[in-house]
DNA sequence: AGCCTATAATTGTCAGACATTTAAAGGTCT
DNA sequence: AGACCTTTAAATGTCTGACAATTATAGGCT
């Protein structure tokens, strides 16, 4: 995307500190150099190399500590920065770009059911108690509807959560979550809940027996 | 992860900015003020305010242009882009995270899982025929590790586009390649790419007789 | 009408300065 | 000797002011 042509400074800076992490020159927590050397190294002034440090810093790749012996820090990506990041891309590509909501639940249909074999392997009953507590709530009259959609991605969350595979988890927490702006601009009639409840209940029922052929859904 | 009271103002406004085009109180290519105005409205010095569109910019929510009416605006985060994005989060994430060999392919094996329902109903020749191109390359015998797991990677996204789901395309292209790395750790035996190559022959028959039940793999 | 040029707006970059934060070194007292 | 306080220096965070580079628009010339 970034062609090496790039005019900017800062983003071909900013490029060649990514590359160097990536490719594994840097190891986590290292140092950087301080703005000063950077800016000395690479030949520019030190706001440039500021702003090519506050790109790296937006994708979590560094981290910047104030004070003596403080500086910019390679980063270890944790899961909780990871979902941020991409929760934050997969809302706005769906809504940035005409996405339909037949297209975007059709996803998130077949990525869950990616997960029911190993879920139903491995559910723990404290998945499962999370579960039966969303669907409880679910199923309460006086719920608005973003209420009800933000229980929904609980419980799907819960449930993807239940196939322990951090990197499944990962994929598709981010996934659902980011849908959520999609769901919450429709409205459930009372019918449409029941089926929704019933269905989160066979759901529930069927990773309890530990049976796969709930798949179904 | 960012609380409120992250002491750096310009954290505070790239996440001032970054709400309110995810609310969507600035609609696509609409143009932001200019840095001067910003820096006013904010009430800070105009590095200030560019390392915060720097952080923007380098999350793909706006794109910059210079020149009289130029300025930052809204940009319309592309379907590439956003790839771009997620393949670095995903690599530096299992780079960085002890995620196993096994943890990866096992998600990886789920989420595929996932595409087959839906690519076999939908697989056009052409990806048919990808995924048949890159077979071929695969079963030369000297093929170097490195090439033949980009050409695996080059088979899995053909499959997953089979699914003739963009959002799907996005998640799982994204997944796959970003273990593209920790696959390139590994070598090979003339017996598993045997191995490999047959079972990736039986995927793309499978999807040529758009028979489902080739989902056991 | 068509082309060229000046103009103004805006981002990109630089230099230098000061404020703020923070860990470590060193000093003082018990 | 050990605990506590103070100083110090290194580094990031921020500001000011300036100049360079770019580019759409307006106006003038032929």
């Amino acid at each position: 995307m970034n062609s090496a042509s790039n005019k900017d400074l800062s983003s071909k800076i900013a490029k060649a500190i990514r590359d160097a992490i990536v490719a594994g020159q840097m190891i986590v927590d290292e140092r950087l150099p301080s703005e000063a050397e950077l800016a000395e190294q690479f030949g520019v002034s030190r706001p440039t190399v500021r702003e090519a440090l506050k790109r790296l810093a937006a994708q979590a790749l560094i981290r910047t500590q104030r004070g003596a012996f403080g500086g910019a820090f390679v980063n270890r990506l944790s899961y909780e920065e990871a979902y941020g990041q991409q929760i934050t891309t997969s809302t706005l590509l769906l809504s940035m770009n005409q996405v339909s909501f037949e297209t975007a639940c059709e996803a998130r249909y077949a990525m869950e059911r990616a997960c029911a074999t190993l879920a139903t392997l491995r559910r723990s009953s404290d998945h499962l108690a999370d579960m039966r507590a969303e669907i409880h709530r679910q199923s309460q009259a006086g719920l608005s509807d973003e209420s009800f959609c933000a229980s929904d991605v609980a419980l799907h969350r819960a449930f993807v959560d239940a196939a322990d595979n951090p990197v499944l988890s990962y994929q598709l927490a981010g996934a659902v979550e980011a849908m959520q702006p999609l769901m919450n601009m429709i409205t459930f009639t009372a019918r449409s809940r029941e089926e929704i409840v019933t269905l989160h209940t066979h759901l529930a029922d069927a990773l309890e027996a530990q049976d796969a052929d709930e798949a179904e859904q």
